[in-house]
DNA sequence: TGCGTTCTCTGAAGCGCTTAAGACATGCTG
DNA sequence: CAGCATGTCTTAAGCGCTTCAGAGAACGCA
């Protein structure tokens, strides 16, 4: 296509150039026991005078039935993913993990489904496919069956055939709303991330809430909610807020919407920390106490949480484990192993600066 | 290979059970101006019949020369590159500017030579290449020159025949130096991220420095040097020191390093923000007032640059821009057309609350 | 009616590589 | 010296798809 790339030579031409045949070549590269040294270096000297750089990886991989690539589909837009050291964290795990394989990572970023649109994971070159966090019925996990790939699911709901790793949200959840509990605290409202399929940014009722497409978004509201519950506190009359995006400057025009209210709350649930560190800006413009008028407590330890002034009290999750888990399934599968039975891995919160005894 | 999936059907296998020529079928996904809309609709039936999700990406590829993905080299492990927001902002722009015309992005992390092994890089299924921030003679571009990739450079010297955009680091690094000369530092101090290939950490000379492998550190470092040598400062007395590494607690560790010494700087030149928040850490830890006590001033201006506490003096580069302009060279590229001269994009510093006049 | 178009569909040649099977010469064993 | 293993290289059959160059039939127009 490119004009200025003229054709490059192929086996062929070394073959020819040397005087051998094209299967001798193919050993010289892939092969170097199948012939006589020699003879290799000889064919390796001819490549390198034809600008040869070694065997074309598309045609290779249409004879080798593999890629070595893994597709890793994501909800969001690239930069929301990155914007989310909870993500970028399990990513990394599991790129360094598949990369000791010798597989690549290949992003396919989320469309307007919750996932990324099916034609783009019906021509991605990769041998196997990894959803993390994508919406219940996502297009993108259709795809994937109709094309037979390989699939490892990262908080999802398990599919069937696939690996599957998840975090025990709902647990975490609990933990954070009984901390709140015993500190107290009896008016609570919560933030959430994109909820639907479609976002909407904005006060959503919980049963609303809770008919999230997202998976990880229904168990960690239903921990609060369950626990809320439990404790007596009046659930239909805590708020809950979807924010319009991931951005911490999103989270917090959402906490400040929530501050506002009277009776404003005195605890917040976020179900991410960056959520949770956008209340606190937020609360910090208000000139509110945090902790002493204001508990927030966040989801996923990411390292800013502990940065943060003050600290956030959080659920911890294992990010990296999490990634390097699901990079080890994924080379599972691509071994032809059977998937193993669902993991879900455990959660611990953590108490740091950001929750204290209700006011008053 | 996997086991558990089973042979899929071909293009062969629904024009067999059609009954028309494999061209048909193949028109009916391709081309569907190039047969009767019955026909086709009674092929696609027949492919949904069978199970056949359209045709294999790998094998399209090796017929049309095409493969629908940019291959994205770092120099760092993937960790690094999500945890750093300079770059995420620049690969999600990258990201959505090629994602428009059909491009997937492959990652390739870092290996040990300023960038992705050169195995990676020949066995790469990908159109195109970009690097970005690579060590110059990193091992990974000279593959890309053998295997004839067209090729965008981002913060990195020129390399023939390629696309480049860059960031004016000089510039960006005197203005900075001169805001803390115009308020009345003399005592500087400087912090690098990696310079060698072979990261080191810890003290080096203005002199080892300059010998770094990376354009943008040596550029950012020239323009410290050089306005402070205009100034009539001892440069031979102005330490630096590179970080081990590029997480915001080894920023601190140096920072804490820098901040021991005796006679204390009062301004820090940090070439990066990553680094300059690392700073801040370690001088809240030693009661440092910021700025009365200490200035510190970053690099690049990504969001967390605003959030700080105080905010961060910066120097501001468009990594958005930066990030999309870089997709268009590579559809430009892609599109077969020459690679427009380099082209270096403007940077603006950025006073906040960081950075005040020279204490006593 | 005759002839050039247009519409549909087919044949066949590749794209560049891997790999099973086999040819041939050589060395080794008993 | 027969017989067998070993080492070296070749032949040829794919991998699954795209696309150029037609073949026929149906159609329009003068």
């Amino acid at each position: 296509m490119a004009s200025t790339r003229r054709r490059q030579p192929t086996l062929d031409d070394v073959a020819g150039a040397v005087g051998v045949s094209r299967t001798t070549v193919s050993n010289a590269f892939n092969r170097p026991d199948q012939l006589s040294s020699a003879l290799r270096d000889e064919i390796l000297r001819a490549a390198k005078r034809l600008g040869y750089a070694g065997p074309d990886p598309v045609a290779r991989s249409l004879a080798t039935k593999r890629v070595g690539a893994i597709a890793f589909m994501l909800d969001t837009a690239v930069s929301a993913a990155f914007s989310d050291p909870a993500l970028s964290i399990t990513l990394d795990a599991l790129a360094t993990a598949v990369d000791a394989e010798g597989h690549a990572l290949l992003l396919l970023p989320g469309g307007d489904h919750g996932g990324p649109p099916a034609g783009r994971v019906l021509s991605a070159q990769a041998d196997l496919a990894v959803a993390y966090s994508l919406a219940d019925g996502a297009p993108a996990l259709r795809a994937v069956r109709d094309r037979g790939l390989p699939l490892v699911v990262i908080d999802q709901p398990h599919v069937p055939g696939s690996a599957r790793v998840s975090t025990d949200d709902r647990g975490g959840a609990e933990a954070a709303a009984r901390h709140l509990l015993d500190l107290g605290h009896r008016r609570f409202a919560i933030m959430s991330a994109q909820c639907l399929s479609e976002p909407r940014g904005g006060p959503m009722t919980t049963g609303e809430a809770m008919g999230s497409a997202f998976r990880d978004n229904r168990e960690r509201l239903a921990g609060y909610v369950d626990t809320l519950v439990a404790a007596g506190v009046a659930v239909e009359q805590v708020p809950v807020w979807e924010t319009s995006g991931t951005s911490r400057e999103q989270a917090a025009q959402a906490a400040g919407a929530l501050l506002d209210r009277e009776p404003r709350p005195t605890a917040l649930l976020c179900m991410s920390d960056e959520l949770a560190l956008g209340a606190l800006a937020a609360a910090r413009r208000r000139g509110l106490d945090v902790p002493g008028e204001l508990s927030v407590v966040g989801f996923d330890d990411a390292p800013p949480a502990s940065w943060a002034e003050p600290a956030l009290t959080t659920v911890r999750q294992d990010l990296h484990g999490k990634g390097t888990l699901a990079g080890e399934l994924a080379l599972r599968l691509l071994a032809g192993r059977k998937p193993p039975p669902p993991v879900t891995l455990p959660v611990e919160l953590v108490v740091r600066a950001s929750t204290g005894r209700a006011p008053g």
